[in-house]
DNA sequence: CTGAAAGCGCTTACAG
DNA sequence: CTGAAAGCGCTTACAG
């Protein structure tokens, strides 16, 4: 391009073809060269000269044509059904850290709660994705999925038979929820679901429910109820629902997700319900601003960085070739009682304490 | 893994030239309908049969094949420095929104509060990426970037004469914050910045500095400090600010975004400073948890799905080829005051209503 | 309106 | 150790 008559404005594309006719050598040898594959296959003195001039001509392999050769891209897909939570933030940070640089991570988002449909699954698909990860997934979308590629699901208690998965150990989380909440005396309680059909959320409740009911805490179908994973739509669906538990003689309320307790929290102060002497309420996520609310939140911990870090781990094995040997991970969970379920200094039970 | 010698178990990949033969057309043809450009180029009846070639095999348009034989991918890379901020995520649902199903975004994540270097952005770019999309970035990355690509940024004050522009009108934030608190008698106050060298938040303290000066407010040098985008280690430095700010009087601290400021008040409640009494604190984001933290954060509103909207939208203009007109974009913001400013220490205005 | 063919940039047997 | 060539799946002038 150095004097015709057509200037392209775009700066040239660097090719292997120019790295080649400047090393005096093939394209072959410079596909070598670039990707490391010279072991006993490319002389020293061509390494060199190859490895000269990419860094003088700044080559970087083409991805798309790198892909098409090889019959997969270098990309990651990470599928998550709500990417709006913080929770999610750190999952992502610890996948990104585990599957190292020569992965791209895409992440693919839909409306909060949702997964990707059919049509768009193809769309991922046709990218050719070196491997694919899956949050907190539903059974109907991976029936769906049926992925030629090596993937790795998170947080998909109960479909260890799809693929492997990364879990967290929700339940157990759950059961001490139940058993803080009886060892302060509650009786009667209510649950905030999360209305996304995900399984960690089905399991959450269930695990809850169960250990609730064998310690003498009552928690009727009337008083399970579900929202979005949003502050506001928590805060609403727990104004309206709040007369009838309270007349119920509710004192503890457990929600799938902090976001739905901050609602709660925050609803609460709005109707000068105080919190925890007149109801304790409690979440899963431990997200850092459990630390700070008012009053700081009693929340199931959940190892987000962990989680993403193990998926991602697994998935590089896969994509690398190697098994994972059977069984799927589970991470540990842990309950962080904080003073929104603190028993009132002056006695064991709330109510004594009126 | 079925127990055959060489099966190949992944399911064929369906091709253009399958829908071709099934068809009885060209690969052309098969192109030109899937690709809907066959306004006066393909015969009625060809369309039909191709269109239902292409539904009985299920035939998905490969990306990559497409990309090649283009010049150009449909993903859309989205870097931006930090992900955990939960103010990121509404801007991702903004930018899917705007930016519809054709194209896919990769979201590019780095260590937070980095930005990808030289070598991250030529790896990125040989995606061929569609479009480009950069949140909160400095002017030394848009200097190595040098996309050939479409780009747009987000929340890049001051750096608009690199690509069209979204930006968010923090500075107008930042002095009404000041004013606010002026209003509110303080006199000494001090100043959490973020570390990150990005444009956004050095207007962001600048204005502030300045509408605080002019307002009678010192914040001298030595109270201004720096911590990364996370609770605890705002809460750590301000712990460690504090004796001496204390010592000099000061009253009121801003915070570059909320998650510092919940560190300032998570350590001020450790340390037993009253907020507001002793001190007042605010930030920029107003994230959801601002309503629920203890007590309520006052809080620059900035609109961040309207951000990520307005960007993804014009970066689908300048994709389809069409022009943007002059001039950036800026979105305006707001101070939401809360608990955490409301009462002065000298009892001026709020006390009085005690 | 249609299809044969070139070409996008690379990788990988293959023959030397 | 090396390079010519086929091929990945598609799009787009081009000739008909």
């Amino acid at each position: 391009m150095d004097s015709g008559e057509q200037v392209p404005q775009r700066p040239r594309r660097v090719t292997a073809a120019m790295v080649a006719a400047r090393a005096g050598v093939s394209v072959a040898t410079v596909s070598l060269v670039a990707n490391g594959k010279t072991a006993g296959r490319v002389a020293k003195d061509n390494i060199a000269r190859v490895r000269e001039a990419i860094a003088e001509l700044g080559y970087v392999v083409d991805g798309i044509g790198s892909s098409l050769a090889k019959g997969v891209s270098s990309i990651v897909i990470l599928v998550a059904p709500d990417i709006s939570n913080p929770f999610f933030a750190k999952v992502i940070a610890g996948v990104r850290e585990s599957l190292g640089p020569q992965y791209q991570l895409l992440l693919s988002v839909t409306e909060a709660g949702e997964f990707p449909e059919a049509d768009d699954v193809r769309r991922l698909m046709s990218l050719r994705p070196a491997g694919l990860l899956v949050d907190a997934p539903n059974a109907g979308f991976l029936e769906d999925l049926a992925s030629p590629s090596p993937l790795v699901l998170l947080d998909a208690p109960g479909l260890e038979s799809y693929a492997p998965s990364v879990n967290l150990d929700v339940a157990s989380g759950a059961r001490q929820l139940a058993a803080h909440l009886a060892d302060a005396g509650h009786k009667e309680a209510a649950y905030v679901d999360s209305v996304t059909g995900t399984e960690t959320f089905a399991v959450r409740r269930a695990a809850f429910l169960e250990e609730a009911a064998s310690r003498g805490i009552t928690v009727s179908p009337k008083r399970i109820i579900s929202t979005t994973i949003d502050v506001g739509a928590a805060a609403a669906s727990f104004a309206w629902a709040w007369p009838d538990w309270q007349r119920a003689g509710v004192t503890a309320v457990a929600c799938a997700t902090d976001t739905h307790a901050y609602g709660v929290l925050q609803e609460a102060r709005v109707a000068g319900v105080r919190i925890p002497e007149e109801l304790a309420v409690a979440g899963f996520d431990d997200l850092p601003y459990s630390a700070t609310s008012n009053p700081g939140l009693t929340s199931v911990h959940l190892p987000a960085t962990a989680l993403g870090q193990k998926a991602g781990e697994q998935l590089r094995r896969l994509m690398e070739g190697k098994s994972l040997g059977p069984g799927g991970v589970t991470l540990e969970t842990s309950l962080v009682v904080r003073g929104s379920t603190k028993a009132s200094p002056a006695g064991h039970l709330p109510a004594a304490s009126h």
